[in-house]
DNA sequence: AGCTATGTTGGGCG
DNA sequence: TCGCCCAACATAGC
């Protein structure tokens, strides 16, 4: 559930269902998930409340009524579960009960996912170097930010202190849009390439989130249906090819997206 | 069985 | 110091 579309929708998610809920209860799992002491979230939790929610790229931070934030990093597979019943998911890595006796978990099956504490926005985001959240950004800042920018447009786009939210999947997505090819460098891109490049981001991290919150289907003139090696890509142009761009695995079209 | 996976971090190399 | 590559983390699905 990862990248800054699926966050957002968790984020709606957790606004629907959760805020202004007494917490009564608090189990935590995997030790690993939490970047401060297991009793500190206890503590912290414990009869306070969820009264709001904000997101920074792959992050989302929760508003407690009494100070401090509670920060979700979904990893690659977390997600949210709201329910009524009594059996706790099996991979619940944390799980709040509220007062109405409804219950949140935080499903984390990987274990990549991680949960912080923090009690002010800007220190958080200082202290993992985010960059602007995307959906944020102007354009003319994010042709500044290119005009100091080296290495692959890939490797650029998924560097979290550079822009924040973008992840392997939609970064594919969005340069198969602008017909620009992984391993371009950065450097060697034209005013123009990285106008489209933003136009394309926003359009996509858009289209996408839209999709996420009204549950209906990725179009299928984007790429992410057709990410399989050797499927004709949407154009009808190439068929799809599959290369690691720093060390993740990435679809193009070689028609449609060629190197520079 | 083996390969793939929406993320992040840390080490080694040139 | 930078840019690049790889491995590691842990689990599920094809």
């Amino acid at each position: 559930m990862p990248e800054l579309p699926e966050v957002a929708y968790q984020k709606i998610y957790i606004d629907s269902t959760s805020l202004h809920k007494k917490i009564v209860d608090v189990q935590l799992g995997a030790d690993k998930i939490f970047q401060s002491p297991k009793k500190d979230f206890k503590e912290v939790l414990l009869g306070n409340e969820v009264v709001g929610s904000h997101q920074i790229g792959k992050y989302l931070l929760l508003k407690l009524e009494q100070n401090d934030y509670l920060v979700i990093h979904f990893g690659m597979t977390g997600k949210m579960d709201y329910f009524n019943h009594d059996e706790i998911h099996k991979h619940a890595q944390l799980t709040l009960s509220f007062e109405d006796g409804s219950k949140l978990s935080f499903i984390c099956p990987r274990k990549f996912g991680k949960l912080f504490l923090t009690g002010s926005l800007e220190d958080f985001r200082k202290q993992q170097k985010l960059g602007p959240h995307a959906t944020e950004v102007s354009e003319e800042q994010f042709l500044e930010l290119f005009e100091k920018k080296k290495g692959s447009v890939k490797t650029a786009l998924m560097d979290q202190s550079f822009i924040a939210g973008l992840g392997n999947l939609y970064v594919d997505e969005m340069l198969f849009h602008s017909g620009i090819h992984p391993k371009s460098k950065a450097e060697n891109l034209s005013k123009k390439e990285i106008s489209k490049m933003y136009r394309d981001m926003m359009d996509v991290l858009d289209t996408v989130t839209r999709c996420k919150t009204e549950g209906t289907k990725i179009p299928d003139t984007y790429l992410q249906p057709h990410r399989i090696k050797g499927e004709v890509c949407p154009n009808g142009k190439g068929k799809v090819e599959m290369i690691k761009v720093g060390g993740r695995s990435t679809y193009f079209c070689p028609e449609c997206q060629k190197e520079k």
